[in-house]
DNA sequence: AAATAAATTTAGGCAAACCTAAAAATTATA
DNA sequence: TATAATTTTTAGGTTTGCCTAAATTTATTT
């Protein structure tokens, strides 16, 4: 696998990340995404076509192939195993650790990211909830699971919410949890089951055992 | 502190480690260094002088001012913090740390190198025998010390020879050992206090209790 | 299907960091 | 000290990755 350019690695990046969602990306979405004007996205476009890292026609889109879609996944590999690095080792919190791992992800060394991961014992996913892919690229698809099942201290997007009465909605809308809504689990209380969630950087709160029985996350493995 | 691009950080580290012997850093010096054109240096020496990183006068070579002096200081500390870090944790060999901290190093985020700092036990030299500058840049200068003294898988650069005659030196030579080379101690034979060295990437070899005692290495604290 | 609106691309520029070749300043030498 | 050799700087280009403004293509309305 060659090298890219930083800006290069950004661009992929966001590209497999948009695609997720869409079948293809725009120039316009992917310059929402990056922070720059359409006609920068066109330029890279045509670099990033030359180099076989995806399809593009002029006016259609882009998507990336399969040799642009590994370079993106062991791009995120690194990102998800310094995350998981800054959380873990380094006492970051949850909210801290993307923005590092932006800087970290572009050193490319592989023996250093494979040396790394073994050292953090293989994760499977970083402080976000999301799947860190393995040496191979190979990356887990995520799957719902309930809140109270989810390891502490690892983030989890809320996807669903069991009972829909509007009961458990006004108490969802006061706690401002919504569909989207990254959650991490403090601590859990044998006595009655209930736990200390925190969102974002906002301060911590408890959530009775029933609310939690309620909330499903998405989370690999 | 305000932030520098990757080549200013390169530019800024190589005048640092070659004003050490010399006073003052002329542009062919510098080129050499860093593998490129003179006309390369005085552009770059412009810029730096502009930045207030420098004093430099045309045709008069260069030398780093206190400010300079300072941002060179963090970015060997997180060079070598970085290097310590893969030999320790990662169990990098000594002589592949250098190379992948080349990159580390100009991930620039403060709080990222103080709590590794912290997370690896304030370490006082790298894998090399370099010594680590502190939070506050201070950087201790390294002291000689006997190899018997010296900490397993830590290296020291050869100093001095306290014996003269020919018959070490015969030694000596053969080792392949002299003023400059580095040597890191594998293990310590308490039996006739012989001891396991080794010098760069080639294979280990013992040394009597009796020549150890006749090198001396340069390292900090 | 024309006209208008929106999205995208092209054309031409800019700054950073490098380069080569030529000019100028400094240093060494006859 | 004048000339030669060396060092350094200047002048003018190149590539990467970005920009603005204008042109073009595609999509949406009427």
């Amino acid at each position: 696998m060659l090298n890219y350019s930083i800006s290069e690695e950004n661009y992929l990046k966001a590209i497999y990340h948009l695609q997720k969602t869409d079948g293809t990306v725009s120039t316009n979405e992917l310059a929402k995404e990056l922070n720059t004007k359409p006609a920068s996205i066109t330029d890279m476009m045509k670099k990033l076509k030359a180099k076989k890292l995806l399809n593009y026609q002029p006016y259609r889109g882009f998507r990336l192939n399969a040799y642009g879609t590994k370079v993106a996944l062991t791009i995120i590999r690194r990102h998800r195993l310094w995350e998981f690095f800054l959380a873990q080792k380094l006492k970051f919190s949850w909210d801290e650790v993307h923005e590092v791992a932006e800087e970290l992800e572009h050193v490319s060394n592989k023996k250093l990211i494979d040396r790394l991961d073994e050292f953090l014992g293989f994760p499977r996913v970083d402080p976000h909830g999301d799947p860190i892919p393995d040496v191979n690229g190979k990356i887990e698809v995520s799957k719902k699971i309930n809140i109270t099942e989810l390891p502490l201290h690892t983030a989890g997007t809320v996807a669903s919410i069991s009972d829909q009465s509007s009961e458990i909605l006004e108490l969802l809308e006061h706690r401002n949890i919504t569909i989207g809504t990254k959650i991490e689990v403090n601590k859990k209380f044998e006595f009655d089951n209930s736990m200390e969630i925190k969102i974002g950087r906002q301060a911590a709160f408890t959530i009775s055992e029933q609310l939690a029985k309620n909330i499903f996350v998405d989370h690999a493995k």
